[in-house]
DNA sequence: GGCCGTGGTTACCAACCGGATACCGGTTAT
DNA sequence: ATAACCGGTATCCGGTTGGTAACCACGGCC
């Protein structure tokens, strides 16, 4: 709950981007993900999420908030801070999420082996 | 089964640029929605997507079968043809796009009211 | 006064995505 | 012969997305 985020916890791994399935932009599904185990600091998320630049981290959590799935609070007792967490709706894309993520690992290799062959294949219609 | 696809099977409805979860590429989902009742002709898919550009609606195609998720077929005998199927991949998509489109229809309203009411307050924000 | 940490913003830019429009090569029908 | 149909391509173009780099307001602290 309380445990800060590792710095490693996406490291390698995640090309989101070569996942057909895409929740919000390209990093909203990570960020949802840091905000699983409870409210965190944009200084929390950028360890994790270190690839980000602080403007695209903010363009995401922006597009987060305007849909509702994340809150933002602007603390000012004692030391000023800002937190991000998931509301009820946001909480509730966990479960879709889960079952895309299941299908990707179900399927990763074979969408990658479908990619390869075909790319080879048009290479070779091309080529030769 | 060979029932033809209505020329409306999308109208109006299915502002999916809206919707954070989203399947491949823009026109994606709706193409293997198309190819649920079996195997349909490239001017088939066409009547229902109509508001796609013959470009876009190959691109879609194309991607589509890099991934696996379809399987394109050139017909010869008797009167040529081309025919696009789903590939078991491509139906074990299904699954999880049922439950994605679950989340949205349930979540949809709630959805778009977040989107109204943050952009009422930093609309206000900006001018006042 | 000067520096640091926090939580950003601004300006600029390249790549990609999707769209509009026009065209095309082969086959079938007339 | 020629016109239509099928399944696309070719070319161009504008808007959005994502990225780099630099800067900034605020408060606390030394």
């Amino acid at each position: 709950m309380r445990k800060p985020l590792s710095a490693d916890m996406f490291d390698e791994l995640c090309p989101s981007s070569l996942n057909p399935i895409r929740f919000g932009d390209k990093w909203a599904a990570l960020v949802i993900r840091c905000l699983e185990s409870g409210p965190r600091r944009y200084s929390e998320l950028r360890v994790p999420l270190s690839r980000v630049t602080p403007k695209v981290l903010t363009q995401s959590l922006r597009s987060l908030e305007r849909d509702g799935l994340i809150k933002r609070t602007v603390h000012t007792d004692t030391t000023p801070r800002v937190e991000y967490e998931l509301t009820p709706l946001g909480h509730s894309l966990l479960e879709p999420m889960a079952v895309a993520c299941a299908w990707t690992e179900q399927h990763w290799d074979e969408l990658l082996d479908a990619r390869e062959s075909y790319d080879n294949a048009t290479r070779l219609h091309q080529t030769g």
